[in-house]
DNA sequence: CTGCTAATGTATCATAATGATATATTAGCA
DNA sequence: TGCTAATATATCATTATGATACATTAGCAG
């Protein structure tokens, strides 16, 4: 009977509160705004689409042929979603969970491969560096918007929080990078001395 | 027949790597070391180690009763766990998987619910503070220990990764702090001339 | 105008991960 | 003596992931 759908209802919620949507375009919102902190497959989004309207947060719209004869489902939030929305929102937010599989890399094996890690590091920074640049290039966009319009500060915090993020990460790296190669050289200073 | 196990299988051998492991021993090493940036329940790690067993990765030295009585299991890594071990570590890491709940709710509540994401940033930069605190703690104790000691780099690299981490999003709420409080103020402005 | 690929769209499934809970023993402490 | 916390193994329902199947259409190259 108890049928919840942990958080991926209230990504769902929110992103139907800007404009109706189908369960691509929520695929595709979610990839291209909150790729870096948040990600959903189609295998929750369909399954919890239905949930909602099932619980009346949603309704259907359901044009069986659009315009172009596709068959398409658009999702529309509903006033008792909007109310669900709110209160998910005043809720203190979860510990955020992340899974870092280079740090688990980076601590098993700096003794024994070093190279091999030091490789891996160069990859993430490069990597990080990328992402950053993609946050600036968002931010750019921003600012050359008009100054006043508010529904953008959500966005604009999104990629903000992207900047700081890969910044730190790029630096670690490249601190853990020195660390490793110090280390390296200490080794052979005592080998051969 | 194709038993696979995601990416615990390698968090595991990695421990076992350094000693031979409990179950247990298992869980509160990652809830102490990588907690920050991996988690494992129990669901995940006893039926893995049975995997590993039967995948001939580990090995049990089955103590039914330790010298204390109660029923231990200890897993040692084989050298086919090491061998495995070394080739996933010369693997190129998987993208890291963030879930960062707080950024969901600044992103849609920023402009409805100003005060109540303001109170959320409040209680991020005090969790951050503690998650920082914690790092420098951890490295304090690392620089104390004997500098030649290499076994300890993966453990401090680790906690410098937390450190620029937190560091990083600790500024990121001050200054979305800032950024929601001087919307606010125009919003008012606006209102009031 | 034909054939190819990429994008749009809905949907499911096996696998993996989470969180909670059950069970039992022992250590420490008031 | 009785309480709580820690140690230890284990399972289960719920959630999440990643891959895949299927169908249509848009755009483009030959």
């Amino acid at each position: 009977m108890k049928k919840d759908t942990g958080k991926t209802k209230y990504i769902l919620l929110g992103l139907m509160a800007k404009r109706p949507q189908t369960g691509y375009s929520i695929k595709k919102s979610i990839e291209y705004e909150f790729r870096h902190f948040w990600q959903e497959s189609f295998g929750q989004i369909y399954p919890t689409l239905k949930i909602l309207v099932d619980q009346g947060f949603a309704e259907t719209s359901e044009t069986e042929t659009t315009q172009n004869g596709r068959r398409t489902i658009t999702y529309t939030i509903t006033e008792r979603g909007q109310a669900e929305l709110q209160r998910w929102l005043s809720e203190v937010p979860d510990v955020e969970k992340l899974r870092y599989e280079i740090l688990l890399k980076v601590s098993f094996g700096t003794t024994t491969e070093p190279e091999i890690i030091d490789q891996h590091l160069d990859a993430f920074i490069a990597r990080n560096e990328a992402s950053l640049a993609e946050m600036e290039g968002f931010l750019t966009v921003f600012k050359d918007l008009e100054v006043h319009r508010t529904d953008i500060l959500g966005s604009e915090l999104t990629a903000l929080c992207g900047k700081y993020l890969y910044t730190a990460m790029k630096d670690w790296a490249m601190e853990a990078k020195k660390r490793i190669s110090d280390q390296k050289e200490l080794q052979n200073e005592t080998k051969n001395p």
